[in-house]
RNA sequence: GCCGGUGUGGCGGAAUUGGUAGACGCGCGCGAUUCAAAAUCGCGUUCCCUCGGGAGUAUGGGUUCGAUUCCCAUCGCCGGUACCA
């Protein structure tokens, strides 16, 4: 069988050039106080998503999102930008620990072997990196300041009347306590129920319950002691800071539901404990006070009983003694599920504790009860039931046969809606409400309960302090200490940073939830007066500031110079342009915007938010139409493709599919398509001589062609016009219709192709360059500016009109291009096409839209 | 359920502020070249048709001289989320 010949010789030339750009570092961007840097450019900061450098390499999804900041970023320095952008690891994370695990090969080794490897797929694409700025999160010298910032975290708090983060060290001035310090640092240890898996060794986020469950693996919810970030306090910010960023509406829905703000009022109910009905000796002694958090305060008349979550603190305490085995035996069912099952069940189920509260508004008794539909973690775990005006309570009413009071009805009538009644509407059966609409029965509602003291008004979110520890070796250890008789913890000193986690043979889940580390006996016992801190940070650690270290990566005396920070990060965001994938719309968007703001607040950054633009790159399918997996095998291994076909082909293709946010499947053919393209691209300036040599052409002539000359001038424009708008799939069908043009035409002045080189240079580096070479030309294209548009090679003598009859298309005519009004009425009248549809009729109206039609009304 | 997105030929997809629907590519058909094929080049390719035209951008309405584009309703698909009080 006999080797297909190559169209072009892609598998020489592009390796050839890829040295080339990496012995002549190219794309090196110098930065302020290197040599070479220009100043007086204007800065362009382009980043992609850097990969967790898994063992399976690069799929087909990588190089989407990386080719397409690819050529925005060729493209501005063409255009006279200082562009920045970069690659780098994020390279922390549980595959390589348990890969390490089965094989005895320190993560680290393994690590090392899957950056080479990727590192190799992206340069063999051509990417225009600046690979001496390349970053791993688990380097030495980028863990040192990933651990700084923990470290700065841990020595602030959120100042709520300025609403930021300060230095602790103003409250120890004012007199604080360490123990109230601790209350408030951002960095804080909290003891919380969490999804701990003994089998594994680690607490799991709560998405990952269902998923290890399932492939065999034992999951309990265990209190742990555990480091949190106080995130919580920057909620109203994250919300307030998305509204000016220029991201998809998409992600700031999703981020903003994530947060999930919601307006109400918290309400405080005086419980009474239940009492033997025998025995009534302490009747009325004791009672507690319960705050429940509503967003409908105006239904508080319609309040028929209360629940608990079976979490909540005081069950224990208010449940009367006959209730004491019932409650007891629910509270503990709830413990062993996990709050996606405790979703899962469709049939509300709950146990009265037989305790009574008292609604403030009317001094009501209504009986309080727990069921799991109510969680311990969102408001106060407690809520008051209002079955007449919400699903839940309804559907937990029928059940329990308890009291449906209707409190708000239909519009402005008395109509009886069906219940429950979720919407708006005007109160009744509510005393000092009754007759106001639903928002103003919420204002007189809460006004009145703040002048009795019986509530406030509150602003909730869903959102939850950030789980931070880990139990895991390959993370990066917290650089915190634990005094062995006071039991407190204090920071290590800056100076011992970086601190790496010991080299051990081994790091097995030990089953201990203080995780492997505690192994490291010698590590762990730091001096008489101190033990270290066991846990490791989450793999979001070294990805939520990772863009800042690209600006400065060597500094070994700071995370970012005060100086790179002031020319590469923005006065409004940091980074110009974001591009990625959707999977991280939540999490790592909104934990690195957290850090930013902090590091903002603290003086550090001058912009409050990380990212300007956004952009997600669509899932690529297999060529079936679903997702590319193993078992389906329809995965496509980018590699093949180059091997194929070259990297300019899979970078036009990944381009030319459709537009870059939208899912699209893979196809084949349509590589081929675009290999055809430059194929034709190649033989307008190439042809192979009679020994097998590639030679130009001698199409490329020194003449001039007006006609080519407007095609590509038009080209240039829609491409520049195409590339700011991301629409890199447009760019390329008009490259190719200019393409088809040259192909026509007999010969193509040199000047014209140069220039259409320049166009497709972002697209197909190694192509443009190599052709250009072979006309013999010696400056590198992606080193020379982008081309102007020559406008008056535009504008036409004569241009076409569309005439309409009754909207419907008659016939084109052509008219000279500055064409009055009247002109364009009457040449369209006199067409004989138009002139038939016209006959016998009354003409009712002439539309004229200059350059392009008159609409002929006429009946 | 709620939130967000989306619906155009056989397929991927084009269409500035409402103004020639189907660019470009794939596939398919025909032709040129070739002993033949591959490759390449050229032509055609939404559907119906009595060759004058007619219909057509998920469906049904509306606004307009004119709607893929704007408005209302309905349906399908994709993504997120889910007892959040």
């Amino acid at each position: 069988m006999s080797e297909k010949r190559k169209p072009y010789p892609f598998d020489e030339f592009e390796p050839k050039w890829q040295s080339h750009w990496g012995k002549n570092k190219t794309y090196r961007t110098p930065g302020p106080g290197e040599e070479g840097f220009d100043p007086s450019k204007a800065k362009y900061y382009i980043l992609d998503m850097f990969p967790y450098p898994s063992g399976a390499g690069l799929h087909v999804g990588h190089p989407e999102g990386y080719t397409a900041t690819d050529i925005v970023g060729r493209y501005k320095r063409m255009k006279g930008f200082n562009v920045l952008h970069p690659m780098g690891w994020d390279a922390f994370g549980l595959p390589a620990e348990q890969y390490a695990i089965k094989t005895g090969q320190h993560p680290r080794v393994t690590t090392e072997a899957n950056i080479a490897n990727f590192r190799r797929q992206l340069q063999a694409l051509g990417f225009g990196y600046d690979w001496d700025r390349e970053v791993n999160t688990t380097d030495p010298g980028y863990v040192r300041w990933t651990q700084w910032i923990f470290l700065q975290l841990y020595h602030s708090y959120f100042c709520d009347e300025e609403q930021k983060a300060k230095p602790v060290s103003e409250l120890e001035a004012k007199g604080w306590t360490q123990e109230q310090i601790d209350e408030v640092r951002l960095a804080f240890i909290h003891e919380a129920p969490v999804n701990w898996s003994p089998s594994m060794g680690t607490v799991l986020a709560n998405e990952e319950v269902e998923e290890w469950k399932a492939k065999g693996e034992t999951v309990e919810r265990r209190p742990l002691r555990q480091w949190m970030l106080r995130i919580t306090k920057y909620a109203q910010r994250l919300i307030d800071e998305l509204e000016p960023l220029d991201w998809p509406e998409s992600i700031k829905a999703l981020q903003r539901n994530w947060i999930g703000r919601s307006e109400g009022a918290e309400v405080v109910f005086e419980v009474l404990p239940g009492t033997q009905t025998d025995h009534s000796e302490e009747a009325g002694d004791a009672s507690f006070e319960v705050t429940v958090f509503t967003t409908r305060p105006d239904t508080l008349f319609g309040a028929t009983y209360m629940v608990l979550a079976p979490e909540h603190p005081l069950v224990a305490e208010v449940t009367s003694p006959e209730q004491k085995e019932a409650v007891a035996a629910y509270v503990a069912a709830c413990a062993s599920k996990s709050d996606m099952e405790r979703g899962l069940d469709k049939e509300k189920t709950g146990v009265a504790t037989g305790a009574f509260a008292i609604n403030p508004v009317n001094g009501e008794k209504i009986p309080v009860w727990i069921a799991d539909y109510v969680m311990m973690g969102y408001g106060s775990g407690a809520i008051m039931a209002v079955p007449a005006h919400d699903e839940r309570d309804f559907e937990f009413a029928k059940k329990f046969d308890l009291p449906i009071i209707q409190v708000v009805s239909e519009g402005s009538e008395d109509l009886s809606p069906s219940l429950p009644y979720t919407n708006q509407g005007t109160a009744i059966n509510s005393g000092f409400l009754d007759g106001l609409k639903t928002s103003d029965a919420k204002k007189t509602m809460i006004a009145w309960l703040e002048e009795k003291g019986k509530g406030t008004r509150k602003v909730q979110y869903k959102l939850r302090d950030w789980l931070f520890s880990r139990q895991r070796y390959w993370g990066e250890p917290f650089p915190l200490l634990w005094d062995k008789e006071t039991g407190r913890h204090v920071a290590l000193p800056e100076s011992e940073l970086p601190l790496l986690q010991p080299e051990m043979e081994d790091f097995k889940p030990t089953g201990d939830p203080r995780g492997p580390l505690l192994n490291a006996t010698d590590w762990i016992d730091y001096s008489p007066k101190y033990t270290r801190e066991t846990n490791t940070m989450p793999q979001w650690a070294g990805s939520c500031w990772y863009y800042l270290r690209y600006c400065d990566p060597g500094n070994t005396e700071f995370f970012l110079s005060k100086e790179a920070e002031d020319y590469w990060g923005g006065d409004e965001a940091f980074v110009d342009l974001y591009v990625g994938g959707t999977e991280h719309a939540v999490l790592h968007l909104l934990y690195a915007r957290f850090w930013h703001k902090v590091l903002h607040d603290l003086g550090y950054l001058k912009s409050k938010e990380p990212f300007k633009k956004l952009v997600n790159q669509g899932l690529i399918l297999g060529e079936d139409g679903q997702k590319m997996s193993k078992s389906l095998g329809n995965v496509v291994n980018p590699d093949d493709v180059v091997e194929n076909y070259g990297a300019d082909s899979l970078r036009l293709y990944e381009m030319f599919m459709g537009p870059l946010e939208q899912v699209k499947p893979w196809s084949m053919s349509g590589v081929e398509g675009v290999h055809r393209f430059l194929a034709k691209v190649w033989r307008v300036a190439v042809r192979e001589d009679g020994e097998g040599v590639w030679v130009p052409s001698g199409k490329i002539a020194e003449g001039e062609d007006r006609e080519l000359a407007k095609t590509t001038h038009q080209t240039v424009k829609k491409v520049q016009e195409a590339i700011e708008s991301l629409r890199f799939n447009t760019a390329i069908s008009s490259m190719m219709e200019c393409t088809n043009a040259y192909t026509a035409a007999q010969e193509v002045p040199r000047g014209l192709f140069l220039i259409f080189l320049k166009l497709l240079n972002p697209f197909a580096p190694h192509l443009t360059e190599e052709i250009n070479a072979l006309l013999g030309e010696s400056e590198l294209l992606s080193e020379q500016s982008w081309p102007e548009v020559d406008e008056s090679l535009l504008v036409e003598a004569e241009i076409q009109l569309i005439v309409q009859v009754n909207g419907k298309l008659r016939a084109r005519i052509m008219v000279p291009a500055d064409v009055s009004k009247e002109d364009a009425e009457k040449a369209a009248l006199a067409e004989g096409h138009v002139q038939s549809f016209i006959e016998g009729k009354t003409l009712r109206k002439i539309i004229v839209v200059p350059g392009k039609l008159v609409n002929i009304v006429a009946s």
